[in-house]
DNA sequence: AATTTACTTGAACGATCGTTCAGATATGTG
DNA sequence: CACATATCTGAACGATCGTTCAAGTAAATT
C-alpha cells in the first residue's frame, strides 16, 4: 500500500515533468496512475496535493544525488558526472533534461499556494546541497580556499538551470559536454572581487 | 489600423509573458485586447496565430536591443547595462525577468507546430545576435582574440537563461548584480582548451 | 442615397477541465 | 459467516476551454 503510493507519485512525476502542472489533466493523471478519480482524490486530496508530493519526492531524490556527490572523495569530479547524467540521456528521456522545479517556476502563478510553497522550498533545499558540495570541494583542495561558498552555490545552481534549458534544445551531446567543462573551469578559477 | 494591430500584439505579449500560452485563456485575451472573439479570430486566425505574432515581435524587439549593444563602441559595457535593465526592474514588471522564449520552451509540447517553430527560430536568431556582440567585443579588444565566438555565443545565451531564472526568484538586486559581474568576468578570462 | 465591402459583435457550440459522491467492492475483525 | 471498515469505481456536475457564425455596424465606392 505504501509502495503503491510511492509508485503512483513516481508515475505522476513523469507526467508533470513532461507536461507541467497545468498541462497535465486529471484524465491524463488517471490514465498514468491507472486510478479512478475518486481514488485519486481520496488519497491525494486534489491535483495540487498530488503535485506537492511529486515535488517533494523529486527534491528528496535530487538531494540524495547531490549529497552523494558531496560525500565523494572527489566531489568536483563527481559533480561533472552528475551533470553529464542529468543532461545527456536518450531521446525518450529528453524531458528529464529540464529541471522539474524550474519548469514549475515558470507556471508558479497558476499553481496554488501549497504547490508553490513546495517548489520554492525545494529550490532553497537544493541550494544548500550545492553549498555542501562546494565546501567539500574546498576541503579536498579541488577548489581554492578563497571560493565564496554561498555565492558560488547560487552560481552553480544557476549554471545548472541554464545548462538544462540549453540541453533540452541540443541534439549535439558534445556541445553539452563542452558547456559542462566551461562551468567546471569557471568554478575552479579565480572569482571576481567585490 | 496597422497601429492597432501592433498595439494588440503588445498587450497580448504582456499576458502570455505573465501567464504562458496555456495559462492565457481566450477570455483573458479578449479582455486584455478589448476585442470580441470574432474579431480576434478574424485578425489572428486563432490563439496560436496570435501567439506566433507575439513571439515574432518579442524576438524582433530583443534583436534590436542586442543589435544596439553590438553597435556600441564598448559592446561589453553595453552588455552589462543590457543585463541589468533586463533583470532588475520594479516588482510590477517582475514577470519580464523571465525570458518569454524560455518560458515558452517549457510548454513547447503543448503549443502547436506554428508557435513552436516561431519559438525555436527565435532562439536561433537571438543566438546570432549574441555571436555578433562577441565578435564586436573582440574587435574593440574588450575580449581576447582567442575567444571561441560560436561557443561563447551559446554560453552567453545560456548565462542569460540561467540569470533570468535566478532573477525571478530574487528579492535582492545586489545578488543579481554580483551574478552579472561573474558572467562578464568569466567571459573575459581564458576559456578552457578542448 | 444606394450598394458593396470590411470589420465587429456576442450568443452559443461541443470538448474538456477539476471535482464530487452514492454505490460497488475488497479487506479486516469478531 | 456476519458485520464493520476502508478503498475503489465511474457517471455526472458546473465551470471553463478554444472556436464558430449569423447578424449588426462602419467605411468605402458608385
Amino acid at each position: 500500500m505504501k509502495y503503491a503510493q510511492e509508485d503512483a507519485v513516481e508515475k505522476a512525476t513523469i507526467l508533470f515533468w513532461k507536461k507541467g502542472f497545468q498541462g497535465s489533466g486529471m484524465r491524463d493523471i488517471q490514465q498514468a496512475l491507472d486510478m479512478r478519480p475518486g481514488s485519486i482524490y481520496a488519497r491525494f486530496q486534489n491535483k495540487e496535493g498530488l503535485f506537492k508530493l511529486v515535488v517533494e519526492q523529486y527534491v528528496a531524490h535530487s538531494k540524495d544525488k547531490l549529497q552523494s556527490v558531496a560525500d565523494s572523495d572527489t566531489p568536483l569530479l563527481s559533480l561533472r558526472e552528475f551533470f553529464k547524467t542529468a543532461l545527456i540521456n536518450p531521446d525518450e528521456l529528453r524531458y528529464m533534461r529540464q529541471c522539474l522545479l524550474v519548469k514549475s517556476i515558470t507556471e508558479l502563478e497558476l499553481i496554488g499556494d501549497v504547490g508553490k510553497k513546495a517548489v520554492l522550498e525545494g529550490m532553497v533545499l537544493l541550494n544548500n546541497c550545492f553549498a555542501n558540495i562546494i565546501e567539500k570541494a574546498i576541503e579536498t583542495r579541488e577548489l581554492q580556499e578563497t571560493t565564496p561558498v554561498a555565492f558560488a552555490a547560487d552560481w552553480l545552481q544557476n549554471q545548472f538551470v541554464g545548462l538544462r534549458a540549453f540541453a533540452i534544445l541540443q541534439t549535439d551531446n558534445s556541445a553539452i559536454e563542452k558547456m559542462i567543462e566551461k562551468v567546471l573551469y569557471d568554478l575552479t578559477k579565480q572569482w571576481p572581487t567585490e
